[in-house]
DNA sequence: TCCGTAAATGAGAATGACTATCGCTTTAGG
DNA sequence: CCTAAAGCGATAGTCATTCTCATTTACGGA
């Protein structure tokens, strides 16, 4: 493992996941940054199989306590689908605002965006709903649900 | 968020659930009503200890396995939060399309609808999407992640 | 640079939601 | 009323995830 930046054009990167983690009194440490250097190259959510099979120096068991660190530390974000495996992908405040794809036959996953209008629109109208409820709105969540051209 | 059921008079909807059953040649049978009659009185999606306490006349095995029944034959959704536990409630087309709050919180959820004009043009916009990818789109599915007023 | 202490690690055990099993009970339908 | 198939429910099993704890690593002061 190294001990050097995720890529040598991602130091900003690097930076901003050493100090979500600093200020939930958390360290970037070597397996920490492996984990995400396999999320990174991943390009989409991932569950811990596929990250031990990405990384096979990664422990399960540590793999699996630092994903509820990063997790905490707003660095990775849970998607929990149909199949029996938690995913795991760099949140949106490190990449970009996205949705997801899933299929509902093998559970994989895939990111997509909304034009820009149509997220506009439908941010409209979730402010509207939000001041209307006792909920604190933190997000939203939009997933397309099918079949992938693999299963089909 | 309440939500009343449709235009949907209880004898139409026990038609609806039994044609549905028999079509994967299952039978709506007393545990099955009981089952469907407490996530109906429940008016929000329901984990399994929350059925099991609504109604205490039903086994846990049974109910479990039940739930798996009226899923396959579209009786009821399957919701997985982001707790342990996962939440049933009766399908769309026996109610009406509406979306979740989901409380990041303690799990819970409750529905609430869009307005006409913001799910047309969401779905404008997912249509599109789905023309520009392999995925075969079945539904979407929207949810609003927050604190609940519990919570907060 | 060298320590001392606290955090992180990883192998394995434990947990718990969910599923499978299997003998008993109920129901459909002649 | 019979009978065969479907459903039931108590319990055992499965497996993703979490916990435990002895060992290793790394930050910060001297």
């Amino acid at each position: 493992m190294t001990t050097e930046p995720l890529a040598t054009n991602d130091t900003e990167l690097d930076e901003q996941i050493t100090d979500l983690l600093r200020q939930s009194d958390q360290r970037f440490t070597k397996g920490r940054r492996a984990l995400v250097e396999a999320l990174l190259a991943g390009g989409r959510p991932m569950t811990i199989p596929q990250v031990l099979e990405a990384d096979s120096r990664l422990a399960q068991s540590s793999v699996y306590r630092n994903l509820v660190v990063l997790e905490a530390a707003g660095v990775v974000t849970r998607i929990v689908t149909n199949d029996d495996f938690a995913r795991y992908e760099l949140a949106e405040h490190l990449t970009h605002h996205h949705h997801h794809l899933i299929c509902s036959s093998c559970g994989d996953v895939a990111d997509f965006a909304l034009d820009d209008q149509a997220e506009a629109g439908l941010d409209k109208a979730l402010h509207k709903i939000a001041a209307a409820t006792g909920f604190t709105v933190e997000a939203h969540r939009l997933d397309l649900l099918g079949v992938c051209s693999d299963c089909d």
